[in-house]
DNA sequence: ATAAGTGCAAACCGTTTGCAGCAGT
DNA sequence: ACTGCTGCAAACGGTTTGCACTTAT
């Protein structure tokens, strides 16, 4: 399990420094630890946050280049941009087809897997609509931790 | 058909009349303009493109008021608020359990209704996670009308 | 050396807010 | 008449952009 993650982890790397070198694009410090910040946060975080977490280790970085290197990234489809109801944007790594669970209480998102779902025929209706190429589920509800909170008071 | 989507539309309009008087709200020209023009604008129009509809009718009506009346209709349940990937708010009058097809090009979005997935039971783990309220579906990828457009060029 | 990337500050744009006059109850 | 609603204009906050300097190639 740890090993297939640091399998991936590493493979991730290198298909981002690939992707640069085909794009000629340069691969910065800025850019590899805003990438690194990304792959390794499982929470899904705002621009801000990552903005914080990074300049922890590039003090200098400034907000304009985790902007800026979060479009590269989406539009190299390493990323995925998620705007919540509030209008917050969140990013997370991109890592295959998963789906995601929002508390409308605390606003965390949690990711969840449904195989058979991601296998299921749609309606045939679906089919004039045009060519599908995702299929994601957004499930709302109040997480655990709130609902204990609820009880309290 | 027809005599059903009357009948709810009519419903719908002394809904909001009801809800109004509960909450003490005033029932206004401009409250009951918005309210009618997201009941019946089938695309999921943005508050700009709200605005320009009702401004048709009451030229003096304000954007600041579409933003305010429909954070009310959001809160008393009858409107839902959808972010689309370009940061765009877009409403949609609610009519029960439904879920969405976006364009990737054109970005309009349609709806879909998938009785047998609604009804459907969640993975078991979720349970864990807390209560559960709703759970959209959002399809993304290329409409027929796109699709044309690109084999043309 | 060259072209791209970065940080800064200013611009931008959708949305929210304070206020004085207006309208529904 | 009273209270809340509306329109105006100004404020706000997240995001984008122009520019001169810096850095990877």
């Amino acid at each position: 399990m740890l090993d297939q993650d640091e399998q991936s982890l590493h493979s991730r790397f290198t298909d981002f420094e690939k992707f640069c070198r085909k794009k000629g694009l340069k691969m910065t410090h800025q850019r590899l630890e805003i990438y690194r910040e990304l792959l390794t946060s499982k929470d899904h975080p705002t621009v801000e946050a990552l903005f914080l977490r990074v300049r922890k280790r590039i003090p200098t970085i400034s907000l304009d280049t985790v902007y800026r290197t979060l479009a590269l990234l989406e539009e190299a489809g390493m990323t995925n941009r998620i705007q919540t109801s509030e209008g917050l944007t969140r990013f997370e790594s991109d890592y295959g087809a998963h789906h995601h669970l929002i508390c409308k209480k605390c606003q965390t998102i949690e990711d969840f897997t449904w195989k058979s779902f991601d296998t299921m025929l749609l309606p045939p209706e679906l089919e004039a609509w045009g060519a599908i190429q995702t299929r994601n589920i957004v499930a709302e509800g109040i997480c655990t931790a709130c609902l204990k909170k609820e009880k309290k008071h």
